[in-house]
DNA sequence: AGCAGCCATTGAAGCGCTTCGACGATTGCT
DNA sequence: AGCAATCGTCGAAGCGCTTCAATGGCTGCT
């Protein structure tokens, strides 16, 4: 194993001028630089990243919490975890899976043991019990999602509350008056996870507001349920002509069974979805839908990190606006009998 | 922040008789034990990472490399990932995750900083240009996946020669005598990714042996693509009445497709699927499949890995045997006509 | 010519931990 | 009773790096 030591024999220098190459905090004459790079070059030296850690109480690491459940659609985490790591990787940052699992624990460990410099975390509730160690800390963190108190933190999420209003505005619009939900799992509601409550929020309000009639329905995934929350929803509410989906693994078999109920989508019902752009083009019809930005939030909630790693940057709650995209799956309501 | 030696001081002890209770690594009165214990507890002590992997050369860390493509099915990625996340940390490891986006560099970097202990890589193909580097470097690695040439290689993997032959062999048994088998994204083979051609050839070896005339086609997600694939099968193979589907995102449009053309399942045509147990069960058909055990998959790397970074363990190929489920959506080939 | 000021470089201290050899105190043996 | 082996604890060295104060050689000014 190489070391700066012997970098800085084979270059002819100290070890502090290898190393201030490396880091560039002093300035270093250009032939000097030259020598010490080329003899990095041939010796084949990586930093050791325990070493580093300990001289200067930067590990360069930050740690992502994502979580474990099985009743999320796990795509959109995924590919927030992806957006993190890639964009986490620009700015020479690595990423450290955390699951769930070791709830709580997990954050005092991380911040204890130094290492990791800083967190993100992921499916936030709205009352998150690991968000008081994280005010108690001085180690940067970014949430993705919202709690319900804000306060001395930095979130980063959709506006789902405006999401929420959007589907509605959207519907009224085409003049739906009876607007069926079809939710996450219930699992997500009894959690009170931040984004399932306000897009909730934003419906109700908004629906109140335009004096529609809304229901909702949470459904776990599978077609079977998909099936039973559909007939229970056409019983209590025939005259149901709009539906907002919120809840990716409903969408396909709620599509399949409306064309079994013989209603024909746009025509007889319509179809808004809160899903990833992909699913909405890929879907048997193309949905009407709010995106959900994954990349995004995984971007900006890295570099809001960054930021205040840097000493830049503040505690701030940055809100995506919502984007409906029109596509096939919503259209005039049908005339009234 | 709380160090060893003031956890020393406060117990009346050395700094040495503090580490050697944390690491068990010699023995210790009980009394003195306790002593430190309740110390460190009172203190709210947590060994600093850094100077730990500085003095040890152990950073207990492993890290995963997942695949960052867009064209694979993510939720067995995920599946595997939390997996191994789960696992590793029982181990009292944790994970660091690095998408496929560096490449080769990424493991340079991390073997040569020390930043990790190990390594777990996924989305092997056949002739994997990271593979001359696990050989190269004496750092302990788990592929999961299956190159074309494991020579000093630990891997783990579903037998997927042995999953496409038993998905034939099912649909003989029935009585199919066409076969098509809906593939992954036409990429998915053109990087020869080895479970794609693995599966590939398990289906064609059987099939030839039985007898059988087998249609392969690879086929992009989406509603659209899969309805081309299917016309396109049909079209050239009418009689086509067995598919085997190894693309958890073509089974529901292929479903669908299904009953658009008038083909009842299993009346009319047979389906198998190689996918997770739990899209089999939620699908709109109870579909017949053979399992994906990433759970497994990541326990078992996990296992091996740890095996091996503690002296026991030798380079193996394991290789988890197919399971097929029978359930609704396969049954007796129609009557020719 | 002489001095201030700057630039490039260095040596040394120290980050918090592990680990090795050493040492006194027991213990078990003859 | 006397000696060897064992046990529990300690002190010190050192892991590979960063960083600070200090140094010496310049430049540019008066």
């Amino acid at each position: 194993m190489v070391t700066l030591a012997e970098v800085a024999q084979h270059a002819g220098v100290s070890a502090s001028t290898v190393s201030y190459v490396l880091s560039g905090k002093r300035s270093i004459s250009a032939t000097t630089r030259q020598r010490v790079e080329e003899s990095i070059r041939k010796l084949g030296y990586h930093p050791n990243a325990g070493a580093r850690a300990l001289a200067s109480s930067r590990s360069n690491i930050i740690a992502l919490m994502v979580p474990l459940r099985t009743d999320m659609y796990v795509p959109v985490m995924m590919e927030i975890a992806v957006a993190v790591a890639s964009a986490a990787r620009a700015y020479g940052y690595d990423i450290l899976l955390l699951t769930g699992e070791e709830g709580p624990d997990a954050v005092r460990r991380v911040t204890g043991s130094g290492l990791a410099d800083a967190m993100i975390l992921m499916d936030v509730e709205l009352d998150d019990e690991r968000l008081p160690l994280l005010r108690g800390t001085h180690q940067p963190s970014v949430l993705i999602g919202l709690p319900a108190d804000t306060e001395g933190l930095t979130c980063v999420d959709l506006d789902f509350r405006a999401t929420g209003a959007l589907c509605v505005e959207h519907l009224a619009e085409l003049g739906h008056r009876d607007i069926a939900v079809i939710g996450e799992a219930p699992a997500v509601y009894e959690r009170h996870t931040g984004f399932a409550e306000r897009t909730l929020d934003g419906l109700r309000t908004r629906a109140r507001e335009l004096d529609l009639r809304l229901l909702h329905r949470p459904c776990e995934a599978g077609y079977d349920a998909v099936a039973a929350t559909l007939a229970r929803v056409f019983d209590e509410r025939p005259d149901t002509t709009g539906f907002v989906v919120q809840n990716e693994s409903a969408l396909e078999p709620l599509l399949a069974l409306l064309r079994r109920w013989g209603r024909a989508v746009p025509e007889d019902v319509s179809v808004v979805a809160v899903c990833p752009e992909q699913v909405a083009t890929q879907a048997s019809v193309r949905l009407t839908s709010v995106a959900l930005p994954a990349q995004e939030m995984g971007r900006r909630a890295v570099e809001h990190l960054v930021a205040k790693l840097d000493g830049r940057g503040s505690d701030e709650v940055v809100l995506l606006a919502p984007e409906l995209t029109v596509r096939a799956s919503s259209g005039p309501a049908p005339a009234r009998p």
